[in-house]
DNA sequence: GAGAACCATAACCAAACGGTTATGGTTTGT
DNA sequence: ACAAACCATAACCGTTTGGTTATGGTTCTC
């Protein structure tokens, strides 16, 4: 797997409409500009434009099938965001704490 | 803690320069601006203006002490940018592999 | 008390951004 | 073969962004 370029990733995200078209595509699968388009309440060229910047984060994949363009999240391009957090301990504490609980209290059940 | 409004969080962190300050305040701790802006390669307006994005974002707190003002990261405001991640699958199961190799490789010694 | 140091804000500017409408190229359906 | 559907790109536009220099308010230092 090659890393896009962490300001890439970072840029992409910034955007709440970009963010949105992402877990979209997280949540229901590949999906058509058409499709997004409808969901994304902004023109179709619009989320063409987004989808582009998505794409140069690698945060997106393409397959074309005709007229249509079907676009698919590629969540492990999150990997450099995800790199950039480690740096920062609260986020492992926190995330091993809570992890901590749950196994206490499935001992306890 | 008051999560602040994750889009302030993406949005503080999509430039580079203040990514840079925000590592920056994490390694070396507590600084003041004068010294933040000799380490960032911008005038010291620029700076006072990305900290004031930071602080939106409640990426850094400030404690003025007479002329000057410290500025320190507040790492936990990451919370709002890692709950979003955690929605994306690769994300727990490449740190769970991680930690899983990690824990053969020591009952291996 | 004068001058220097530190910082925030104002005023300004070019470039980037996020949106639009217009257009044209493929592909599909009839 | 024509019309419609799908998508990307172009052209355009107002706003935001990231930087600058200029300025002024506190606070130190001498």
């Amino acid at each position: 797997m090659t890393l896009s370029n962490p300001n890439y990733v970072f840029r992409a995200l910034a955007d709440p409409t970009r963010r949105a078209i992402f877990e979209e595509l997280t949540r229901r699968g590949e999906q058509t500009v058409h499709a997004l388009t409808r969901y994304a309440g902004v023109s179709q060229p619009a989320v063409s434009k987004h989808l582009t910047v998505l794409k140069r984060a690698r945060l997106v994949r393409h397959r074309r099938d005709g007229r249509e363009t079907h676009y698919q999240a590629q969540s492990d391009a999150l990997a450099p965001m995800i790199n950039w957090l480690d740096n920062y301990g609260a986020f492992w504490r926190e995330r091993f704490d809570r992890l901590e609980d749950l196994l206490q209290r499935m001992d306890h059940e």
